[in-house]
DNA sequence: ACCTGAACACCGTTCAAGT
DNA sequence: ACCTGAACACCGTTCAAGT
């Protein structure tokens, strides 16, 4: 009745103090360590697994929190997306001001590929994609473009430039295989025998590339113009 | 010395006559062999270990003909594209024969959204791939398109051809899951908080989607009006 | 109600050892 | 030289049984 009893002093946390202590799971926290795990040894060792071994449970617990792998992934983009500046800069050309948007968004998807390659195959609708797309549609209006051309543009735009994210990303993800995919297509291409191919050998310089920026540029002035000066059907 | 051995007289094949015949492995029957299990029982099934139980061999023996799954992907895609219609038609106008070929591509694509992701996903340089960007490199010149923006116009023409493939493939391959995506995509627009979203808010309508081949016919004019406006920087 | 151990049903890829 | 059995090192997801 009088022993002095550590465990009750120390209250439920006690045998808590060796172990570092364990968090508890959450959505957020789980999707942390997903991003954390990609940044730190690439997305293919962003398992459901190795998620529970990290946060120090088993696999069956994830499912609490997320619905499956591929929830688990657009989680981990939207997180991402959260770092896209979406302060359109205060260029007096509207133009421009959207061009710095899909540029930072181009950027955060260039600098993780693998997660790219999910916003290229998942429909997203978490709060940090609809602020990109929040962004790029008040720049849409301000340039004028009517309503219904907005919001097929919206689509068109943010895909070429996911695309293009995924396209550079991945080369430098993995330099040696992508340098090797490369130059196959660059050798394909090359000896694209002018008989059966005489386009293509017509065209050999202009397909492989150019400099990135000046394409990037390129694409986004197609783009805009095409939209505003194509009606809808 | 004079026994008569049917073994003999029937030669190697003897010991084939219970068994269907186990035709010789090659790369042209794995791939096949693929296709056949996608289309049978989807792409998830197409696995190494499936196929080699279907070639009546080993994983291990697969890996003398193709480098890896993704290499066996792109192999299956490739195949596939031996389908896309490439005669443009006979229409006076070269942009409707360059529609033509697309939409004849976009059709494959559509009825296997599962490879149509491959396309996204991975850089092509078959065969039946380069076909596809001869024929549309070959309508954009005779519609006189300089060669710098056509080499630049090709990739979009097929990135958005395979996107929207992909997007409406989605929904048909799972209409259940695709459905409750859909509607939580339509959902999530339609509740945007007009306070925190407001452009969203007033684009909600336009964002999503209307009849499909309105939105097809428009992203096309918009490329086409767009590269032809735009030049190289 | 919330959580999880253990099981189910698989994977891709490699390589030593066979023919 | 060509082929492959067997092994290595993993997966996602479910569900009965615990607390």
């Amino acid at each position: 009745m009088f022993v002095t009893n550590a465990s009750v002093r120390l209250g439920p946390m006690h045998n808590r103090r060796e172990r570092p202590a364990k968090p508890a799971l959450t959505r957020d926290g789980i999707v942390g360590a997903a991003l954390a795990v990609m940044r730190a040894e690439g997305m293919d060792k962003v398992t459901m697994r190795r998620l529970a071994k990290e946060l120090d449970t088993g696999p069956a617990s994830l499912y609490v929190y997320v619905k499956d792998t591929e929830e688990l992934h657009a989680a981990m983009l939207d997180e991402l997306l959260g770092e896209v500046d979406l302060d359109p800069g205060d260029s007096s050309d509207w133009r421009e001001r959207l061009r710095q948007v899909i540029t930072s968004y181009q950027r955060v998807l260039h600098d993780n590929p693998s997660l790219a390659r999910v916003a290229l195959v998942t429909r997203l609708s978490g709060p940090h994609y609809l602020a990109v797309v929040e962004a790029v549609l008040g720049q849409l209006a301000e340039g004028g473009m009517p309503k219904a051309q907005a919001g097929w543009a919206v689509d068109m735009l943010l895909l070429v430039a996911t695309a293009s994210a995924v396209e550079h990303g991945t080369q430098q993800e993995n330099p040696s295989a992508a340098a090797a995919n490369h130059s196959q297509l660059e050798r394909v291409v090359a000896e694209a025998p002018a008989d059966t191919y005489p386009n293509i050998a017509a065209h050999s310089r202009e397909l492989m590339g150019g400099p990135a920026g000046n394409r990037a540029r390129w694409m986004f002035d197609v783009l805009i113009s095409g939209a505003l000066g194509t009606p809808i059907p």
